[in-house]
DNA sequence: CTTTATTCGATACGACTGTATCGAATACGA
DNA sequence: TCGTATTCGATACAGTCGTATCGAATAAAG
C-alpha cells in the first residue's frame, strides 16, 4: 500500500485555504491552483480530496457553518450553566445573536464568505440545501433561546409566556436582522459599533415585549 | 457621420439583459457574449457601451437600485397623499419596507441580483461604493418614514415622539431585517408568507414602541 | 526482494474568459 | 458627390479555468 494520509485533516486544511481565498476574492474567484498553493499541497491532491470544485466549496461552507454554530453553543454553555449569574437567558440570547451577526472585525472574513455563499446558493441548489440545513439548526436553537428568555421574563413578572409561534417569529426576525446587519457592515454602510447598537436596541425591545404587556420602567436602552 | 444610436436606451437594454442573466447565474457567471446575445446586439456594441465588464455591472446594479427606490417612493406617494385614508404613516412605512424586502415572487430575480451584488461588493470597492450610496438614500428615506409614523402615533396618544437617534436606529433595523429576510427567502429557508409574517409582526411591535410606553391593548398581531 | 495497489506531482487539454484590433458599412457635413 | 468620422460585426489573442491523464514514487503485503 502507498503512503497513507489523513484525508480528514487535509480536507480541513484545504477548506481553511478556500475560506481565506473566498473571503478575499469571492467563491467564484478562487481557483483550484490558488487553493492548492495556499494549502501547501499539489493540485492533484486537491483533486483527490474533492471530486469537483463544487464539492470543495460545499465542504468549505459547512466548515464555516460549524465553526459559527460551535461558537454560539459555546456562548450558550457559558451563560446557561449558571442561570443565576450575569448569564440570564436574555444575556445568552444576546450573546448568541451577536455571534451570529459576525460583527467583530476578527470575523469579518467569515462574514464575507458567508455572504458570498448565500448569494451563490441562489444559483447552486446543493449549496442552497447545505445552507438551509444550517439555518434550520440555527432557527431551532434561537427558538429555544427566545422561549427560555420569555419564560424567564414572564416568571419575573408573573405573566404567561407567549405562544411557540410567537417565539418562532421572534427567532426568525432576530436571525434575519443579524444577517442583514452582517451584510451592511461588510458593505461598509454601517460600522461595527452602529450595527451592534442597532442589534442591542432591538434586543432591548424584544425583552420588553417578552416580559408581557407591562412596559417595565427601567429597561437599559443603549444609546448610539 | 455614421448612423447615430440612442446610447442611453442601449445601455438600459444591456443592463436589463445583465439583470436577467445575473439572476440566473450570478454576476460572475455572466459573459459579455451572453449579455450581447440576450440584448440582441453584437459583442462589439456592448464593448462600446461599457469600457469594461466591471463598468457594465456597476451600471446594472444602479439600474436595479433605482427601480426599487422608485417603487418605494411610489408607494410613499400613494399612501402619503391622503393621510386620512388607509394610508397612515405606519401603513406607508409597512408598504415601503415590504417593497424593499423584495418578497414577492415577481421580484425574486431582483432579490437574487441584489444579494449577489452585495456579496460581490465585499470584493469590489467601486461596487461597494455604489451600493453604499443606495443604502444611504434608503436609510434617510426610512428615517423620515419612521419619524412620521412616530409623530403620528405620539399625537394619537398625546405623548412625545422618540429622539431622532432612536428613529435612525429603528430605520436601520428595519432595512437590515428586510435584507435578511430577502436572503432567507431567496435561499428557500423561509417562504414568502413566513417572511411577510415575520416582517409584519416586527412592524406591529415597532408601532407599539413608537406609540409611547402605553402597551395598547388591542394591537392587531398577525398570526402565522 | 518482489509484487501490487495507491498516491504523488506534473502536465495536457479543451473550453471558456475579457479585451484588442481591424476592415467594411454607414450617414452626415461640405 | 465626395470625404470623413463613427459604428458596425467579426475575429484574434492571451490568459485562466476545471478536469483528465500519466508515469514515477511509495509503502504495505506476500
Amino acid at each position: 500500500m502507498p503512503k497513507q494520509v489523513d484525508y480528514e485533516e487535509r480536507r480541513r486544511r484545504i477548506a481553511e485555504a478556500v475560506c481565506v481565498l473566498a473571503g478575499d476574492h469571492g467563491p467564484e474567484g478562487v481557483g483550484l491552483r490558488d487553493v492548492a498553493a495556499r494549502a501547501r499541497v499539489s493540485l492533484g491532491a486537491v483533486q483527490r480530496c474533492f471530486r469537483s470544485k463544487e464539492e470543495m466549496l460545499l465542504f468549505a461552507v459547512g466548515h464555516v457553518g460549524e465553526r459559527v454554530l460551535e461558537r454560539v453553543r459555546a456562548g450558550e454553555a457559558d451563560g446557561g450553566d449558571r442561570p443565576g449569574r450575569g448569564g440570564s437567558a436574555a444575556a445568552v440570547l444576546e450573546r448568541a445573536v451577536t455571534e451570529v451577526a459576525l460583527l467583530r472585525a476578527e470575523h469579518r472574513s467569515e462574514a464575507r464568505i458567508w455572504l458570498a455563499f448565500v448569494a451563490r446558493a441562489a444559483v447552486s441548489p446543493p449549496l442552497a440545501e447545505a445552507l438551509r440545513s444550517s439555518y434550520a439548526a440555527l432557527e431551532e436553537l434561537f427558538v429555544r433561546l427566545v422561549a427560555e428568555a420569555a419564560t424567564e421574563a414572564a416568571h419575573a413578572e408573573g405573566r404567561a409566556a407567549g405562544s411557540a409561534a410567537a417565539h418562532r417569529r421572534e427567532a426568525r426576525a432576530l436571525i434575519a436582522l443579524a444577517d442583514g446587519l452582517t451584510g451592511h457592515v461588510v458593505l461598509g454602510h454601517l460600522t461595527e459599533e452602529e450595527a451592534g447598537s442597532t442589534l442591542r436596541s432591538q434586543l432591548a425591545a424584544l425583552r420588553e415585549r417578552l416580559g408581557g404587556s407591562a412596559p417595565s420602567a427601567g429597561v437599559p436602552d443603549c444609546r448610539t
